[in-house]
DNA sequence: GCGCGCGATTTGTGATCACATGACCCCATG
DNA sequence: CATGGGGTCATGTGATCACAAATCGCGCGC
């Protein structure tokens, strides 16, 4: 009796929906206010539109897209205030994620750290705003997944998820010199065990960006 | 030029389905580990599998329900460590939200959870385990909407959601015989505009709750 | 030249159907 | 009586269709 070689062949289609627009709009590939329409993103990934629906129902309930009243998709356009909000809550959870990863993280996670940083630096000097995004979501998710606590990671993927269109528009327009501060500060805590110092490194790292664009 | 004197006469099958299914799940009326099939689902709000599929499929994303392999949705049963990660989020949301509402919370607000409260009490000697749920999310609700952080209370429903099933199993082998002590603590320190006060007892009224489910 | 209204087209919603897969149950067999 | 196999049924997935509403554009009238 041989088990089959693989055992999940079909990955299901609208959960590859679900996932590449997922990691378009976490990245910032799509601007804020760009409509989504069910035929264009069936016809795009060439299925028909019933698992295009489920994908977008899905990513609205997440809020990475807003429903407008007769019931059409589009990025978010984020006011000030909601903007605020959602660094706050940026501040609230990653900076409880990084306190619990602090204990554990070990040597090998800090090295890990280091490197994407270093590549972070490379996607600065190349002026790719996009692949900055990305990399800097992994720095952040590569150390809150040492905190062992999936539901709080889920939720500041989440408030990652509604900020990514507009930070798409914010990195577009400012012009990145340097390469990020306050992830050396965060290694730098990391390394010495010091939590305080961890805490206010991760709120500095978070705010930091959204600031500017509030000013 | 005459305006339509209904605005929105169809509230559109699969939100209603939704409203419906998320309130039942947050009130705790289902039970931990209940499936629910597309076909039942249908068949009990007569609707069609197509707006059954988009609730289901939205209240999977929120966490309200646990998707298996082959697909199957069912009520989650969480252990305990996800409790106790759930439990931390209520707290580090649910004071965030007490603290920015307590500069806006003027005597109306504070009469209103007064008599929320009474309300309550009178749930508990009712042994009436659905409606203390409900009346006690009242109360913390009615409390953060002067917070006015949409996004924050969002993510807090949203954990409400997750534990809903729970909360049920819990409340319903607890005997009760205590109305709400720390919703007491909660409005002190709203009268005396004390933070520090107000923070620490929504932290106790949240935690305590869940600590006696881990025992 | 500008605004308004009407019509064609786009778009979301919901129903129905065909298909594949996984679950469950009953019975035969050791 | 326990156990395994086979078949039936239940269930999720995706496609297609009909329909209604909203949107956009074009042309007419002022």
């Amino acid at each position: 009796m041989l088990i089959s070689p693989r055992p999940d062949p079909a990955p299901a289609a609208h959960d590859r929906l679900y996932r590449g627009l997922r990691a378009r709009i976490m990245h910032g590939e799509i601007a804020p206010g760009q409509a989504l329409t069910l035929r264009g993103i069936a016809a795009e990934y060439e299925v028909s539109m019933t698992p295009a629906r489920e994908a977008l129902r899905r990513l609205v309930a997440e809020g990475a897209l807003t429903l407008s009243s007769s019931g059409r998709v589009a990025t978010p356009e984020l006011g000030n205030d909601r903007i605020e909000e959602l660094a706050a809550l940026r501040s609230l959870l990653e900076v409880e994620l990084a306190s619990r990863a602090l204990p554990r993280a070990h040597l090998a996670l800090i090295d890990r750290l280091q490197s994407i940083n270093a590549r972070i630096a490379e996607d600065v000097t190349r002026r790719d705003a996009i692949a900055y995004i990305r990399r800097n979501l992994e720095f952040h998710r590569t150390l809150y997944l040492r905190a062992q606590a999936p539901a709080m990671l889920a939720m500041a993927e989440t408030v990652w998820l509604q900020l990514g269109p507009t930070m798409r528009a914010l990195y577009g327009r400012v012009r990145h010199k340097e390469p990020p501060h306050f992830h050396r500060l965060i290694i730098a805590a990391l390394k010495a065990g010091d939590e305080p110092g961890l805490r206010l490194a991760v709120r500095s790292d978070v705010t930091q960006g959204l600031r500017m664009l509030l000013g």
